[in-house]
DNA sequence: ATGTATGCAAAACATTTGCACCTGG
DNA sequence: CCAGGTGCAAATGTTTTGCATACAT
């Protein structure tokens, strides 16, 4: 339950931080955008009546990054995304046109960067790989917005 | 050779182009630096005794961009660093400690790219894959500031 | 000449921070 | 009650833009 996550994170169990945590767990309306904006989800908490500063939606964000409890990506252009962390690594693919997000992960591409890492002498710490492309709805007619 | 490079993608050539072109080149000074911030190139123009603004900096490196001569990236932070396109595809691997970048190419890799974007009826467009870690110097003792 | 490029300063963003006030445990 | 959290406004860092001047062709 959200509640103990923040809890266990070892943070208070504020108003703002419930709010937020229930609107990346449900993607603010139709269900679909997990990856979101700062400023999408403060826009969506003010959609919803709800007023939290868009600081501390910054803030309440990278605290939850930082307990592991959402996953930050620097997609293109200058804004962070950020995600529910659901425990499973996975990469993404990414409609230019749209946004559209799709999750996927590969074991043999997993392999490979380990055995890339290992040959260059690096220590693995993370990686990032971001497919961008159309996904088929905007391929054919009108772009389903985000 | 540069001059050729710049009218070929229909730009005029200016000093400050020819010098932004010529610092992606050569990286600075001591080779290896070849992934350079916008800011990184202007302060290399300065310590040259060369005057050209900041701001032409951030509009020669986006017009190189569009012409295909360079491409930029965004690893992590808010910055995005540019290096000079040379026609093959790679990607990097990057050091979280010192910011050393080495390019690699794992055909893989590409190929199980190409078959995920085909899974999910996604037109593959383009990728990103940044694979992050520490490198052998900074494993061992003292990071090699970039 | 003349259409582009440049430089500077100001604007536009995304994100962070300082500080007085408020609130959860 | 009191440490920690929040809101607001101001600060920051990066990138963009408006405009008058300078330059390549």
């Amino acid at each position: 339950m959200t509640e103990s996550q923040i809890k266990q994170a070892g943070l208070k169990v504020t108003l703002p931080r419930m709010k937020i945590l229930e609107i990346l767990e449900t993607g603010g309306e139709g269900e679909g955008a997990r990856h979101l904006r700062a400023e999408d989800v403060y826009r969506i908490l003010l959609t919803r009546g709800e007023v939290v500063g868009l600081a501390t939606v910054y803030r309440v964000l990278t605290q939850f990054e930082a307990a592991g409890l959402v996953s930050r990506h620097n997609f293109e252009g200058g804004h962070a995304f950020f995600e529910l962390e659901r425990g499973t690594h996975h990469d993404h693919l990414v409609c230019i046109k749209c946004g559209r997000v799709v999750e996927f992960l590969d074991e043999a591409i997993e392999e490979r960067q380990r055995a890339i890492a290992a040959e260059h002498g690096f220590t693995l710490e993370d990686h990032t790989l971001n497919i961008l492309g159309l996904c088929p709805n905007c391929q054919a007619g009108q772009p389903r917005p985000s």
